[in-house]
DNA sequence: CCTTGACTTAGAGTCGACTCCAGGTGATAA
DNA sequence: TTATCACCTGGAGTCGACTCTAAGTCAAGG
């Protein structure tokens, strides 16, 4: 599978990915006999799988090193535990955040609701 | 009260908060007879709403509109209205994938947990 | 009186994460 | 054969959100 086509696919551009590459979030990718991009299965689960952290807003800096970490193999398995435990830990901070925030909006937005029903009943008050 | 006071109150720096004076997202805060910021209720809360919007990554841009409107009054309160419903629905959203890369970390961990148990009974049964 | 320390400003610098650009290559279609 | 197009590279530029710096003011303590 050609750049474009995992461009498309994941909706990542393709810049975004050579831009992963070149830093050492994916690992290099094979190239065909004129040296273009060819992804096979691993890359698009390497790419599935940095996409999904990023999209959870878990940093590039943190995620080489787990991507480094496992292509050391088994004997860093305990490191790249503790990685995806704090990882969790603090994306699990940030979803309460969003949770508390979420609340907050609802009830501003149901003011405004109220608000704004409020101003049509004095408007039809007016009226008749 | 003062801007140190503040800072550490709500752990936002001193920088930012002039910061977000500067820009627009806090309106101009009181300030003494030497020229000195001194917070009142209002800026109280004023800081405190910013600092939850942007804890859950609500962009700057759209809370300088919206606390723009605010100040406009009344006749605003349907865009206000507006605003807060479409960021509304992006935090959703974000949770949404944050959710599902939480589910994946925690699986991932498990089979961390797994991994490193095997290698103990291996460890034991070995020695033993 | 002088120093210290918290405050002030305007403006420059940093950081993370892309995103774009210029210039070049190689396969395909007209 | 020439043009088009998707790809390539290294490096520069952008963007959002701060964060820092330099130079200055002022109140309080020694």
């Amino acid at each position: 599978m050609k750049i474009a086509e995992v461009s498309e696919r994941y909706a990542i551009s393709s810049d975004t990915l050579r831009y992963y590459e070149r830093i050492g979030l994916i690992p290099l990718v094979n190239r065909n006999a004129s040296g273009i991009r060819d992804y096979g299965e691993i890359d698009i689960r390497r790419v599935e799988f940095i996409k999904c952290m990023r999209s959870a807003g878990l940093p590039i800096e943190v995620l080489i090193e787990y991507v480094g970490l496992v292509q050391q193999g088994d004997q860093t398995i305990e490191a790249r535990k503790e990685i995806l435990k704090e990882q969790r830990e603090q994306l699990v901070a940030r979803m309460v955040e969003m949770q508390k925030t979420l609340d907050i909006l609802d009830h501003k937005i149901e003011v405004y609701e109220n608000a704004v029903l409020n101003k049509e009943k004095e408007i039809v008050q007016t009226q008749g």
